[in-house]
DNA sequence: TCTGGGGTCCTAGGACCC
DNA sequence: TCTGGGGTCCTAGGACCC
């Protein structure tokens, strides 16, 4: 039996933790660049903001109904989320950390009749211990507990358990495509197309004809629906293929040297995730888009890749074959909205293949970049390439709009809550 | 006028190998 | 006139997830 556990809005609930008063009042989350709606509890719901929606079209009922609104402060979320896993390991020590508000738990060694027991433990324990309210769904494969959370979200009962086939079977029935997890939007067309309908038509599906009309995912998961086991848990999240590090600006950014700062930023926060991971990366990718969108002023090519003589994690090495690249996307003229950089072709560095005459600079560059590490992880203080320059992001042309931003509540001592 | 930022997996087809 | 069988690697495109 798999439980999932899924945290209701997320984001919005995060923001509610060290703001009691806004308990009863719809709470919204934007966006990065308070571009859209991310995230809105179920009162902002119920009002009609749907997720996803640009923050300017919903601008007078936010007003008319004094909805609290948010920009995303992931420094919070993040560390929420950790104690968010770190409780339902005190329950259930086997988690799969799914996303940042949802788990996967093992329960193949509860009893059938605890399992209801163990669910309302979860969600009493998650709520006293960190303050943000889950809902639990439980069954014998992965794609029956995320379908079973979501109706305990639906219901409102909290938790769900389906044990047995007689449990969902007669949900499946009402089950429009789009509920259920690996069926988006594309899929939905295709099956509706062929008159299927709904979870219980696909679940009556032939594995074989599904695997030659769609795909072996697809198979599987019409397996699972049936309580047949296809996806196990995964307690140590395979090794990461790429790192993005992407940003919109908060006012279009014309001339190059923002823009240099801002890739030597990007990269330098890339790399340093990536040796937090102990990966080295083989080559480089840098994309360009100009603003505002859906009107392209620019033609080809808006990204340019290339691979580094020798994988490395070198901030400086990597920073300067990304800003070569920026260099020849950037056309003077443009106005330019957003900026990514990618680090590909990852590897773990033990694995590194050296250079013939670079094995001594590779060293000096390695402790260089643990020393920086260790600097910026100290919270004493950063260190940083001059590339970068020396304004703090607020202060750049290029920083993203961040208005209604809530304070660090759990990470940064000035801005401990005060209890009175 | 104003619209996010991350990720993964699968398949088909082309090129090439023995 | 007759023309095999078994692979790998890469890329683009399509799909999905949060």
């Amino acid at each position: 039996m798999f439980a999932l556990v899924d945290c209701n809005s997320f984001y919005a609930s995060c923001e509610r933790v060290f703001r009691p008063d806004l308990r009863d009042r719809p709470v919204v989350v934007l966006s990065n660049n308070d571009g859209c709606v991310v995230a809105g509890s179920a009162e902002a719901k119920a009002l009609g903001i749907r997720t996803g929606v640009p923050l300017f079209q919903v601008r007078d009922l936010i007003r008319k109904h004094d909805v609290a609104v948010f920009s995303s402060n992931y420094t919070l979320y993040g560390d929420l989320s950790r104690r968010v896993m770190t409780t339902l390991a005190t329950l259930a020590p086997k988690v799969e950390v799914y996303s940042i508000d949802e788990a996967f738990l093992d329960l193949s060694m509860v009893p059938e009749a605890q399992l209801q027991v163990l669910g309302e433990q979860l969600r009493e324990r998650v709520a006293r211990w960190v303050g943000v309210p889950v809902c639990v769904g439980i069954a014998p494969t992965k794609t029956l507990a995320k379908l079973a959370n979501h109706y305990a979200k639906r219901l409102g009962s909290g938790v769900e358990v389906w044990a047995r086939p007689e449990d969902w079977q007669a949900v499946l029935g009402q089950t429009p495509l789009g509920d259920i997890w690996g069926v988006g939007r594309r899929l939905v067309a295709r099956l509706e197309a062929l008159g299927i309908h709904n979870g219980a038509a696909l679940a009556a599906l032939e594995y074989d004809w599904v695997r030659r009309h769609f795909s072996v995912v697809q198979a599987r998961m019409v397996r699972e629906l049936n309580g047949e086991p296809c996806l196990t848990l995964e307690l140590q999240p395979p090794p990461r293929q790429q790192i993005i590090h992407s940003r919109s600006f908060g006012q279009p950014v014309v001339s190059l040297p923002p823009l240099r700062q801002a890739v030597n930023d990007y990269t330098a926060r890339a790399a340093e995730k990536m040796r937090m991971e102990g990966q080295l990366a083989g080559s480089v990718s840098v994309w360009l888009r100009t603003a505002p969108m859906g009107k392209p002023q620019q033609l080809w090519p808006d990204s340019l890749s290339r691979d580094l003589p020798q994988a490395s994690a070198d901030t400086r090495e990597l920073a300067r074959l990304a800003v070569q690249l920026l260099e020849q996307l950037w056309k003077p003229g443009l106005r330019y909205g957003k900026v990514g950089i990618m680090l590909t072709d990852l590897r773990p560095a033990e694995h590194a293949q050296g250079g013939l005459f670079e094995a001594s600079k590779t060293r000096q560059g390695e402790a260089l970049m643990a020393v920086m590490d260790s600097i910026n992880r100290s919270g004493k203080g950063r260190v940083w390439l001059a590339g970068r320059g020396v304004k703090t992001r607020q202060e750049c042309v290029w920083s993203m709009r961040r208005e209604y931003l809530s304070p660090a509540y759990t990470t940064r001592v000035s801005d401990l809550p005060r209890v009175s």
